[in-house]
DNA sequence: TGTGAAAAGATTAGCAG
DNA sequence: CTGCTAATCTTTTCACA
């Protein structure tokens, strides 16, 4: 389905993207159109589907998941059902957090959260299940910029 | 400072985390505490710094940016004036959602988001301009798991 | 569209254990 | 202190101009 919006639909979504708590008296205020105009196009983007969840972010450090590791992954058996197998031992791991097949030389991509490096050793175990060919971690030490917010200068506007 | 937490507490940010628009009796109910119980054990966890914030998620196909590319930088300029350049660079690209300093032979890595091939171009170009060593690009051809919700079995729990 | 009214929900305060 | 109940205030939702 072809998705076009037009300035305020955008504005709606980039306050929306930024602090789901807002309420639509809010938006509709920042945005400058009428509480219930607002919460009609609110709707609309949901059904249409641009608008996925909302969700609370929570605090990696006071959760106790202070270390995020990056795995790559290779591995020597391209079939359907390592594949399968693989996505059940990611899908059972709570600390594993996305995982992505990808071009080029690596196969796979994780992201994972863990406590220390013991969380890590026990997570490497676990993932290690799959069969997996090569494994390589990088830890993350710093964060730089980390943010869920898309850019919308790419959604087609409408031209009223 | 430490955090500690109940049962409670920790079904409450559970069910946050999944979804951020339920009302404080929802969670009340499915937690089986009363409503200004949960309300306030929320505003606790709020407070402490626990829960960071709620954000409204998009439909990365839906906002025209069906591409997610992870760029690996590497630099041999070790020092503050080129980090704080390039940090300067990738906090003013709004195609850039991630961007962590690593531990291993990768110095940085980059999550960005493209509408396609040109735009990943154009992406790349403006990256350049901080003067990186050695970049190298791997597309995300398949996402198979994405989530933001963190395991909390590694929270601390009080003993009642 | 926008207005406004009814319904649902959030927040505060007072009270009990 | 924590939790419950009730009163009040805000927000959401929807009919209608």
């Amino acid at each position: 389905m072809k998705i076009k919006v037009d300035r305020q639909d955008k504005a709606i979504l980039a306050l929306l993207q930024a602090d789901a708590s807002l309420s639509v008296a809010e938006v509709a205020e920042k945005v400058g159109v009428s509480k219930s105009a607002c919460w009609r196009r609110m709707q609309k983007l949901e059904e249409a589907g641009v608008i996925r969840e909302r969700v609370t972010l929570l605090n990696q450090d006071k959760v106790n998941l202070p270390l995020t590791v990056y795995v790559s992954v290779r591995t020597n058996q391209h079939n359907d059902r390592w594949a399968e197998r693989f996505r059940e031992v990611v899908e059972g791991v709570p600390e594993v957090l996305e995982v992505y097949r990808m071009s080029g030389d690596l196969d796979y991509l994780i992201k994972a959260v863990v406590t220390d490096m013991p969380g890590y050793d026990r997570l490497y175990k676990e993932l290690i299940k799959a069969d997996l060919f090569d494994v390589s971690s990088s830890f993350v030490m710093e964060s730089m910029k980390q943010t869920t917010q898309l850019p919308l200068r790419y959604l087609q506007e409408k031209t009223q």
